[in-house]
DNA sequence: GTTGAAACCTCAGATCC
DNA sequence: GGATCTGAGGTTTCAAC
C-alpha cells in the first residue's frame, strides 16, 4: 500500500483528534466525505491505523504512580523471555513492557493508585517471577511530554506500508 | 467530581474504543443516549478525558526504531530541568519524556526511520545539548505490551476525581 | 480507478419532562 | 435519567472524469 500526501494528512489529523467527524477531516484534506471515508477504511484495513483510544488523565483517575521497572532476566532464551512478557501481559498495572538490547531485558511502565499498592505489586507479582534477575525501579516525577505515534511531517516523508 | 460505576464503564469503553458512537456507548453502559452524552462532555470538562487519538502502527508508516534514553544531567536545578524539557519538546522524533528519581534524571522514548537516522538525533540534538550529562540507549527489539491509560476495574474501583 | 453528487439513514445535540 | 425533535454527519449507490 502507498501512501500519498493525503493519507498523510489523514494520519496526523486522526492522531491529533481521533473523535473528529470524517466531513471535518475531509475538508481540511481537501477531499469530499466520501472519499476520505474509503482512504480512512483503507488505512485501518492495511493495519496503519490500529484503532482509536481516549486519552485518559491517570492521576485524576486514582492513578497518580507512574514507574519504570528495568528488568534483567537470569536466562535470554526465547521461551524465557515469551513466558516474562506472558507473565506482564496478565497485570493489568503493567501498561508497557518492551524488550531491549543491552543490559537490561526489559523496561516496563507501570501505573499504581500509591506507593504501597506498587510496591505489593512489584513484590508479589514481579521481583518473584520465574528468570527474574534484577529489577530496577524510578518513579515519574512528572512527564513533561506523552505524545503517542510518530510525527507525520506535512510533506516530503518517508512511510510507505509493508516492511 | 464524583465517577461512579456508568463513568467507569464509559471510560475503560472509550479508552478501549475512542470512535465509538454515543448510542452504541450508551446502550452498553445501560443509559438512553441524551444521559450518556453529558456523561463523557462532563469527563471531558473535568479533564479525566484529555482527547481521543487514532493509535498508528509506527513500523509500518516508516518508523521501525523506536529507542529508549536514559539522559542524565549535570544540574538538577529546576530552571535547568525545565529547559531540558523545553529543549526535547521541539524535537518531533522524541514522543515522551519523563522526569525520574535517581541516577537517572530523564527517560525519552524516540523513534526513528532508521538507525543512522537516530543516531543523528542523538549526536546532534541529544548529547550536545546543554547541561547534559550522560545519555544512554537502548533499542527496542519488540513490544509485547503496549496500552495507553490505566486499569479500570468494572466495579469497585478507586477514582474520585481532584487530588 | 478514484472522485464527486445525491440519496438515505443514523447519530449528535438541544429542549423539555 | 428519559423522550422527542431537528439538523448534521455517516454511509451507500451511482455517474463522471
Amino acid at each position: 500500500m502507498a501512501i500519498d500526501r493525503i493519507d498523510r494528512q489523514i494520519l496526523s489529523l486522526l492522531q491529533d483528534n481521533g473523535r473528529m467527524t470524517n466531513v471535518d477531516l475531509a475538508e481540511r484534506v481537501g477531499l469530499t466525505a466520501p472519499p476520505c471515508l474509503r482512504r480512512v477504511r483503507a488505512l485501518e484495513d492495511a493495519g496503519a491505523i490500529r484503532g482509536y483510544h481516549a486519552d485518559l488523565d491517570a492521576a485524576r483517575l486514582g492513578y497518580p504512580i507512574t514507574v519504570f521497572a528495568m528488568v534483567s532476566l537470569r536466562s535470554q532464551a526465547e521461551r524465557d523471555l515469551s513466558a516474562f512478557e506472558d507473565h506482564v501481559a496478565a497485570i493489568p498495572e503493567v501498561r508497557e513492557c518492551h524488550m531491549l538490547n543491552g543490559e537490561i531485558d526489559f523496561i516496563l511502565k507501570i501505573v499504581a493508585t500509591d506507593l504501597k499498592s506498587f510496591q505489593e505489586i512489584l513484590t508479589t507479582h514481579l521481583t518473584p517471577a520465574p528468570n527474574v534477575a534484577s529489577v530496577k525501579t524510578s518513579l515519574t516525577i512528572r512527564t513533561a511530554k506523552s505524545r503517542s505515534g510518530i510525527p507525520i511531517p506535512a510533506d516530503g516523508s518517508p512511510a510507505g506500508i509493508g516492511h
